[in-house]
DNA sequence: TCTCTCGGATACATGAACGTATCCGATGCG
DNA sequence: CGCATCGGATACGTTCATGTATCCGAGAGA
């Protein structure tokens, strides 16, 4: 068994400059916005050459999808095991824990809403998007859904509530940071989160 | 009276070229993205050089900030006449006439989402954004409480109403968007704010 | 230890966008 | 009818980002 093939290689080189070059292009899209981020902006804060990238990426384009893609999966999965940890017996404190797992990121906001603005003009991005919101709903709304039965309410239509949950979250979340501090816009998202909820369910006797 | 000051001059040579630089800008926005689009670019759609815009603006971001204040009025006001004009008895027609008098132009999203994006790095044009976002609540909720007061509901709290209302708005338009052609997203919008403006006055005896 | 390969660095040529300084023609006025 | 002014056009130098072609060194395999 000493000649095994060696398993030692965890990250090899490749892959570890490419994923300092995704991590770093998060940080520069944030701050420029995307239209104004560059290769050597990005290498630069990564510690390559465009040298590198090149030999990585084949496009701005490229790096910027795979990028959204990555982020936007970890943070599925971040969200998906938070809010399977909600248990909280009351609406209003399950909806404030869920809501604290999901985080409003000044950062990634910027981020996503270029994206979409950019889809919006590809077909082929579109697709991805439309696609990873269908992701984002297949994933939360069965702990949505489990979470309001233990408090004794049956969902209606599971579709639409999953429609209207990303809306709500999607349209407050830009009211959040657009209004940075305050509390009233923090609490009202919090009060229209439950008026969903409640208006998409019924109690079970 | 016949040597009046002559009141000819309706639209002086200036003004129509700027007006003629904000309404390209539209357009080569929403195309290229604003991160994009160059000087150049909307000179040419224009018909104009770039010795006329920089008579005209200082910079990129002013054109950008003057078009986005200009438009966004305009659509306000439409919105706001239009709103005014919705007079249907049942919650059901008069919200749906009221969507219909708001529209989901994708052209406007993108530029929209890409100057929320860029506001959100800079302090002097987010609380220009967040103005206008008041300006918008201003107008419209008088209109909306009105109409609930028709239907034989009374508004509860109307900042609440309000904020929640264009969160849905925000939220939903994207959906719109990236499913176009949907049916179902375009029913579950309209469901959407109706259970809202239930969730958000009761009934008055 | 030697060698071969792969991944990133370096160097280069090109093109695009910028902002300015200057010029010219149309338009309003006497 | 001629003049002064203003608004847009032209021309220029500069900066900056791009993509490629080539080079070099580190690390794996024999």
């Amino acid at each position: 068994m000493t000649t095994a093939t060696p398993p030692k290689r965890v990250t090899s080189r490749r892959a570890r400059t490419r994923r300092r070059l995704l991590d770093s292009a998060l940080d520069v899209f944030a701050e420029e916005g995307f239209g104004r981020s560059t290769v050597e902006q990005i290498c630069e804060r990564a510690g390559y050459t465009r040298g590198a990238f090149y030999s990585n990426f084949t496009s701005l384009d490229e790096l910027f999808l795979a990028m959204w893609e990555e982020r936007s999966t970890r943070l599925l999965a971040d969200v998906r095991a938070a809010l399977d940890e909600v248990s909280a017996a009351a609406p209003e404190d399950a909806v404030r824990a869920a809501l604290r797992a999901i985080p409003v990121d000044d950062a990634w906001y910027r981020v996503t809403a270029e994206f979409t603005a950019h889809a919006l003009r590809n077909p082929a991005l579109r697709r991805v998007m439309a696609a990873r919101e269908r992701a984002i709903q297949d994933a939360v709304l069965p702990a949505v859904v489990e979470a309001l039965g233990r408090t004794g309410r049956r969902v209606t239509d599971e579709d639409a509530l999953g429609q209207a949950l990303v809306a709500v979250h999607d349209g407050t979340a830009v009211q959040v940071l657009l209004d940075p501090g305050s509390e009233a816009v923090l609490a009202r998202r919090e009060a229209l989160f439950l008026h969903v909820l409640q208006a998409y369910s019924t109690a079970t006797s």
